[in-house]
DNA sequence: GTGGTCTAGACCACA
DNA sequence: GTGGTCTAGACCACG
């Protein structure tokens, strides 16, 4: 399915947030299966050592977790999804702002140049 | 004195960033001449081979040009400034954009949660 | 094998030109994997580091690309090999051009003297 | 006059193919001085240290000697000027038609792709 | 003194 | 195993 990723980023990384999006958007929903590091790996036409590495990585966000001889699901507890997205998003801006005053930018400017910025078009 | 790097980014692009910063708040200006290779390297508390990748990286992106055995200046060329800062801020803000896409975020909800995040105060 | 280098230009750069011709001559393709750092590096008797730098530049110029844990790869796209072609020659053309002009001599003559040098007898 | 430099090429070299060239237009001719050390420094906006590597390259290659006390002077023995002008054209020519066969051209080709170079417009 | 290159050897994340 | 980064220390041409 997938089979490009980018340079920049680990894929293990890569492949854990297109699992992440996949719960945001509800295709994935708290308790269901993911598929086995084998099945995953043929999918994502990538080494089962990486998804090894996804998995362990999303367990130790807790979003996931393993049941022995069953296989890998994601959590029940549903309130941990939207504290992820919380935190995260957290971080996401907090780094944003942080960039930007370090540009020299004011609050007022950070605002407007983002709205310009999605105004020209997303990519 | 700056001794701390964040072990995500390379230590010379985080050097570069560095000087990056000081050209946009204008205490390097056009013309000025940067701390020799070997200076620099005390400063920053790391291995000249170091900083020598950094400067190569700045002169590599236009930023600053090397005189054969005087050092190492800032290019006079003053649109440099205004370019180095446009280039910086569309690189922060596109991979904000993105990453809150993936949060799966929409354009007005990541503008309203700037804006709210600002309001809180910053950090 | 190869161990001897001119004095004048970098070890990396005459690696870089080395692989280049491979390139050309279609000894290496597009796809083709190059050997690893350490391979190259005792093929050519030099430091890995050293390598690391030819292939990086060859990244760089976009002739080759690496993908993570694998190795580095002539890159896919078959028209590097003639645009590489042309801009080598373009490079060694003007060079040329412009150590005859130099010397004072006029178009004609740059023409007449290739010539008559070709005619009698290549070394 | 002439203060700016390619920064491929060592100043004191770039120096002594700008005399080179004078003589070759006979603008200075064999037996005339050239300016002192010192003076040719203020005129080339460099170091005198540069300039008398100049100076000191020039007597290496027997195109201008040194008279104690009186100055450097274009040698008077005119043979020597057509020689070094016929063996630089040699190396220049046979560098060039050895890497040009390394592309894969052919005489006739090398021919023809300088002149479609020269026609194509001086720079 | 300046930057540029190179070696030797090490550690790291990634696949 | 792969490439990427870093340190330590050296030599060089250049000004």
């Amino acid at each position: 399915m997938a089979k490009e990723f980018k340079t920049s980023k680990p894929i293990y990384l890569q492949i854990a947030d297109h699992v992440f999006q996949k719960i945001i958007r509800e295709e994935l929903k708290p308790g269901d299966k993911l598929p086995s590091v084998r099945e995953m790996a043929v999918l994502m036409g990538v080494n089962p050592n990486t998804i090894q590495r996804t998995y362990s990585e999303m367990e130790r966000m807790g979003v996931v977790e393993t049941r022995r001889g069953q296989g890998t699901f994601i959590v029940e507890n549903s309130e941990i999804i939207t504290e992820l997205k919380q935190t995260i998003q957290l971080e996401v801006i907090s780094s944003f702002v942080k960039k930007m005053k370090d540009l020299g930018f004011s609050k007022e400017e950070m605002i407007a140049n983002l709205k310009s910025y999605l105004e020209r078009g997303e990519k």
